[in-house]
DNA sequence: TAGAACGTTTAGAATATATTAAAAGTTCTA
DNA sequence: TAGAACTTTTAATATATTCTAAACGTTCTA
């Protein structure tokens, strides 16, 4: 009977993490954080390996990445040596900021390839055959014309604020 | 000196399949898509697997991912038995159906953890300390709002619009 | 109607990722 | 400063994913 509470938050963390993994963020990192969204008070490396069953170890690289995220920080608490660890109860921004970030690293990508591409087909203009390089310049001109749209999208919306 | 265009498509296809791989995309199947994307006509199975030397049943499967997000189409070329496929070029559309579509799914999946949780702590407000009731109860009143906030977002939000 | 030309399925091999257990490192206390 | 109480790293193992090769099924052609 006394551990309805603690059924129920596994179920939380279960379901919600799967979420996580959907999202493509580790599915122990994602039950942690929500372990830590639900939980009362802070909690230390041991409890969270004990309520989760995992090593200790898997539980320091993870709620580590969560700190790196800032979904998660470091709290003092007094009379013990242990690590004890609370959830940013921000979930939106923590999330937004890594879409964010995510996006912006891709799409620096694709911009050098797009470029490099270009540079080549220049260079390429009296050594192949005329529909050749008209079709990949075409497509290329398409490529950088979505390349564009989106980046400006992405550099004017602060989905933060939007959903704020 | 004659490969000089296939080089650069290489390049391309590893550069873009790298990208639709961050995005959780299978990296075949990005691989497919952009050979497809830059081609100047109609590929078969046996072209694709020879490209981009895979096995032709790796090749069938992922194609036909492609055809079920509608990124490809299958066409008719007079004079062959074989399959031959082409490139949707509406690449923002094929991604933002797949984004909306992927977001939708797992929504619907929070929204029914959210409704059974608050079931649940209905049920149990006798049984338990009040102060947990209470922190749960507060918790899963965030997370709803939060649900609320960006499902509302993504009902009325024709991504599509924006970006075209 | 045999068999050639395809596409699809499948069982298993190769590879990558997640996870543990134990060793190593660090910091605090007596 | 020894050693206890922690966290982090690491090497190995378990698990999941990607990919192939070959068997299979279908449709077309002669």
């Amino acid at each position: 009977m006394l551990d309805t509470v603690d059924k129920l938050i596994d179920e939380l963390v279960d379901g919600g993490s799967n979420f996580a993994a959907s999202l493509g963020i580790s599915r122990v990192a994602g039950q942690l954080y929500i372990l830590l969204f639900l939980s009362e008070k802070p909690l230390s490396l041991d409890e969270m390996m004990e309520k989760l069953k995992i090593s200790k170890g898997y539980v320091s690289i993870n709620i580590r990445a969560l700190e790196r995220w800032q979904a998660v920080r470091k709290v003092w608490v007094k009379g013990s040596r242990k690590d004890y660890y609370e959830a940013n109860l921000d979930t939106i921004s923590i999330v937004v900021n890594q879409l964010e970030y995510g996006l912006r690293q891709r799409f620096e990508g694709l911009d050098l390839i797009i470029n490099r591409a270009k540079g080549k087909i220049g260079q390429m203009k009296n050594t192949q055959s005329k529909e050749q390089i008209q079709n990949l310049e075409d497509k290329i001109k398409k490529a950088e014309k979505m390349y564009n749209r989106v980046s400006g999208l992405l550099g004017k919306l602060d989905l933060l604020k939007l959903l704020k």
